[in-house]
DNA sequence: CTTGCCCACTCGTCTATACGAGTATGCGTC
DNA sequence: GACGCATACTCGTATAGACGAGTGGGCAAG
């Protein structure tokens, strides 16, 4: 068991570095090292009191910085542990490719468990409603429009919350408006009904969570949202379906192919 | 002028939620509310601690909270602000079509110029490097590489640093090793060189800024950064560059067109 | 052996105080 | 009018102390 100081050092009381970000300093660079490693637990707040002669508001303040920063989690009773890594989930952008719709199966489903992870989808609630000025802006100001909104979860663990709006007219007394809209899901139900579709756009933002989305989604302080908003458009060139996704940051990476042309 | 009372209501000392919870939640509620607009000043700690009857620590708590969501920024020596939300730059998914190259001006500029922004680029350096793991995997492992960094402004403010990398052999004692590579950027230099383009790859993670990318980016606490990585091939298959761009996750959209089929 | 309690340790919340440092304003001097 | 300074207000940093609440281990009683 090393000492405290040859893996944290000490202050530097010329530097006008305000001490609590030197200490935050030497946690994060101590992490960086692998000196802490993912899950490991950091020294308690009363062993840096004592190590860097500091107060503990001081060292709060510290362990709050590497918080913010998403670098480490502290768990009432227990500790403050450098934040776990958890396994990514790549969206591809051929995920919405008709060709995966013919398989029937929902794409998150057979992708999570290709992975090895156990898919849940929970939540979910259909209704009709009055859309949202940016929604019905996009489906082109429908008076109503059928609401599916659902959470899915890897392994138990939320990572993405999302809604789906589709035009009421379009979508009433359809399959769309059960609870489970079959095989293949919405979009080969559209495909069905003769809105062939076209092409999708997607508009992606990252921002920090609202209190409620830290709530449903359970997210660790310091992780950000990936908001991810996309339209589906069939080829008569109607918007027919716009889905607003709020996925955990820490648990996506959105990869995309681009032509050069 | 309306009471404070008015705006911001009172404590419940029944209520098990922590005081400095209560305090925040008043403060996000009147901002939601448009009771504070972007760029108002929130009252000053000194009148929150008199309005509420807390001490100075717990008033400071709430407003730190405010400013991990991203909703407040604080000035020393002024006060508490309501985050301004700044103009937003929206990226398209055919930014790097041919036949934006042609036109000769960098995109960057031409784009911003449009959107009534002044843009400027700066810190450019270009320099042989060994390849980190990540960038040698997506380049074929070359020895070395061409790294080309710059840091994007737009009106004064940073917004985006990226760095190029080329693989050495392909790059070396070529226009694409100026400061000033020429007009349509390195991309029309490679299609003249003989690798025509045929797609790019991008991924997309949304996370935290490192304590480096907060002072280049100059970012307010509670902005998280888009990381893209776009990852180049040409018509043989050949990964000819790689850019690492990291984004203030405030400025920018990112749109992308996805084909149905 | 199991159950239940106590205790030690952890972080969470809150108070009170002090001084430092950046900003803006007004006022007096030059 | 221009300049410089004092001052009042802002947030930033730090100390010291107190109590609450969640966790886990040890120990004693059953």
């Amino acid at each position: 068991m090393p000492s405290l100081t040859s893996v944290l050092g000490v202050l530097d009381p010329t530097s006008d570095r305000a001490v609590f970000r030197q200490i935050a300093d030497a946690l994060r660079e101590a992490i960086d090292k692998g000196r802490f490693r993912e899950g490991d637990k950091l020294p308690s707040e009363t062993e840096l009191v004592d190590h860097f002669g500091v107060s503990r508001m001081t060292v709060r303040n510290a362990l709050s910085l590497l918080q913010q920063e998403g670098l480490a989690v502290s768990e009432h009773g227990k500790g403050v542990f450098v934040r776990p890594r958890p396994p990514v989930r790549r969206l591809a952008s051929d995920r919405f490719a008709r060709r995966h719709r013919d398989q029937g199966k929902a794409a998150f489903t057979v992708e999570a468990e290709a992975a090895g992870s156990r898919p849940e989808v929970d939540s979910l609630e259909v209704k009709e409603e009055r859309p949202s000025p940016g929604i019905s802006a996009r489906l082109g100001s429908p008076r109503k429009v059928l609401a599916r909104r659902r959470r899915y979860l890897l392994d138990g663990r939320p990572v993405e919350f999302a809604t789906s709006y589709l035009p009421l007219d379009l979508a009433r007394n359809t399959p769309i408006a059960q609870p489970n809209p079959g095989p293949g899901g919405i979009y080969a139900r559209l495909e069905e009904m003769g809105h062939r579709l076209d092409h999708f756009d997607e508009e992606i933002r990252a921002r920090m969570p609202s209190p409620a989305e830290v709530r449903t989604l359970q997210l660790a302080s310091g992780v950000p949202v990936i908001h991810l908003v996309r339209t589906a458009y069939d080829t008569e060139g109607r918007a027919v379906e716009v889905c607003d996704t709020v996925m955990a940051a820490d648990a996506y990476v959105l990869a995309y192919q681009l032509p050069a042309n």
